[in-house]
DNA sequence: CAAAAGCTTGCATGCACATGTATCTTGTTG
DNA sequence: CAACAAGATACATGTGCATGCAAGCTTTTG
């Protein structure tokens, strides 16, 4: 149990989480002010709008959406505020269940969403690609590259 | 340039983004939780505590903590005087330029980053254990740990 | 060469804002 | 009716951006 490689309390988690905070915090910086700067949006915004948008009939309860976009539940209730403050979103009630509340996009959030894709798409890999040139965080993105 | 997998602008990425915020989200919030119930103290101070206890002479220029934190340079100075008003840290100026800071850590600031250590290592390693046992994650959880 | 002007750097502060926790309201279910 | 569930709201807090201020550095000028 001493030497198998199970790593399941190994300390090198720390090691692990160390490199991956540095990583985490890189790139969410670029994106926030990447989609901020040219898209008018907050990062938070882009994701509850990508969930919408790929969610079936464009709607989601806000608890889903709270878990999706890893938030708590009363800042989801904020957020679908936010975007329907913006137009990008309203908010529909559940008709068997009197108490949820379905979060529901529109089609200018739509529009937004995918004018924002494709900045997303690129400030990411841009990221990825830079924080990969820093040596200590090289061996972190080959491996989440590579899948192994 | 077409067929080389360098992935430098894969569309991939965003699956492996997705998956990595998923997997922050879930180990920050009990990482945060567990530190703030049992040990009284904020993630940001701990990992502060952590830099300034490794760092040459327990101490670090401002700058050069809000780098190894990941935070801005302004939120280092409120941490700084966070971890101060909580008797684990002190300023001291600069003896060759005015202008600098060193954030240095008390003899109680490294009693409390001892104290909040191990529960610390014990809670990351289970948060990636139980992400792991989600099969979305586990994949990304595995590489990581594997470093290929 | 010395002194003053102008730019740069390091940190602190004002402000706005997004988030979390706890609580409240309303609706559902036993 | 009591217990529970889904969201909304109150409050406190941490963070970033823009700005202010003081100390260093560079260039100009006498």
């Amino acid at each position: 149990m001493t030497t198998i490689p199970h790593a399941s309390d190994d300390s090198s988690d720390q090691a692990i989480w160390r490199r991956l905070l540095t990583l985490h915090a890189h790139v969410e910086r670029r994106l926030t002010q990447a989609l901020q700067r040219k898209c008018g949006i907050g990062l938070s915004e882009f994701r509850a709008l990508e969930c919408l948008v790929q969610a079936k009939d464009s709607e989601l309860r806000m608890q889903d959406l709270a878990e999706k976009v890893g938030l708590g539940q009363s800042s989801v209730t904020r957020l679908v505020g936010r975007l329907f403050s913006a137009g990008l979103a309203f908010r529909d009630l559940c008709p068997d269940d009197k108490r949820g509340v379905y979060a529901v996009v529109t089609d200018e959030g739509r529009q937004r969403y995918a004018a924002a894709r494709g900045t997303y798409s690129e400030v990411l890999s841009a990221a990825l690609n830079t924080a990969g040139a820093d040596p200590a965080l090289a061996g972190t993105v080959r491996s989440l590259r590579s899948g192994f």
